[in-house]
DNA sequence: TGTACATCAGTGAACGCGCGTTCACTGATGTAC
DNA sequence: TGTACATCAGTGAACGCGCGTTCACTGATGTAC
């Protein structure tokens, strides 16, 4: 009887959950615009002020929600780049990865990106833990012990603009978002080289 | 005497310019979402009804203001391919322009994508006067003659992304802004075809 | 095992806010005679 | 050149909306004795 209106309280910590897993649902839910404290504390069927026992404010809320997008992002490439074997076709998949979590789940990719504290630029692709941090430390595994540091930070940057801008531009509807031109693009890389 | 209160009647179109060009500031000056109706009427010094004179909706004024800034960005990118000569070189600065256009004006770089109407997958890269339909184009010609139609198409997708992801990347402050990281992507062409 | 009590996760009413949009209006402009 | 009139770009009051956040509260839970 969890949700009669004699018992609304939660266990310890589980209203918190499914408030997380509500916002996480309707993150992908809603066409525009952000998910709401009282349109979250709806979908659980708890008053908007319940929300205040669990987060200090929206922010703090949505911040939440990005964090756990961006473990599920990293999980996914993970994921990704074990099944694939690891080395040029892991670092291939993981990219593949990263543009169908964006397509699969393309408000949570939007929060996270608009949530996401400011990367320090000095140490970007220092870190191995966060989601974007792993595309670059594949892509400088692959290049730096052949072309040096400096090479492969480029080439690593190059391959996260490359993924991040086909998955954008596929969220906005500029580009058909099918899985063969994700495929295609990943793949061709001997194309890029093709103006010198 | 334009803004003394016994004449506030704008000659023919002129508060339909003041209303855009006081959209274009406010976009860029807003730290997020977007420029409202009530808000651009008020940079203009007129009640904020005054603009259903000129504009049917909200919608239709952020369009004219999307609009605007596509036809700004790809002035900005033509001017860049002239100004370089044109060929290869061109097609480069032609890029350079993009990500520069986006740190410029951060606010109306997303406003553009945010309204852009949903490109045609059947038809994109076959318009020449939008901004990145431009870039396409350029792409397809410096390589449809040696490789091919299709080599081209993917060619133009590959460096629309790389193009674009870095501008974004930029923006969400996950990659720094500085110009010598644009030149370095745009230039360095042959890294890209590293792993094979 | 039973009772007294502190804790604290929930409640609902209320706040102020800015928004987009509607409405009936007013008064300057420019045209027709 | 002067007058009557239609037009239509502006006005301000008002609407309903949903939001984030505050407040004093209530009542079930779990602990201490």
């Amino acid at each position: 009887m969890r949700n009669s209106a004699s018992d609304k309280r939660y266990h310890h910590g589980d209203l918190r959950a499914a408030l997380i897993e509500a916002g996480l649902r309707l993150v992908e839910e809603r066409k525009v615009d952000e998910v709401g404290l009282r349109e979250a504390a709806r979908a659980v069927g708890v008053s908007a002020t319940a929300v205040y026992r669990h987060f200090p404010d929206k922010a703090a809320f949505l911040g939440v929600l990005a964090a756990e997008g961006l473990a599920r992002l990293a999980a996914a490439q993970r994921a990704a780049y074990e099944a694939s074997g690891g080395g040029a076709a892991g670092f291939n998949a993981t990219g593949r990865a990263y543009v169908r979590f964006a397509l699969a789940n393309p408000g949570l990719f939007r929060l996270i990106f608009s949530k996401a504290p400011k990367a320090d630029p000095s140490d970007w692709a220092e870190h191995s833990d966060d989601a974007m941090r792993m595309l670059l430390r594949n892509a400088e595994r692959l290049v730096a012990a052949k072309r040096g540091r400096a090479a492969a930070r480029l080439f690593a940057l190059r391959s996260w603009a490359l993924v991040h801008g086909l998955a954008v531009l596929m969220l906005d509807g500029q580009v058909p978002a099918d899985l063969a031109t994700i495929d295609a693009v990943m793949t061709a890389r001997d194309l890029a080289g093709q103006t010198r």
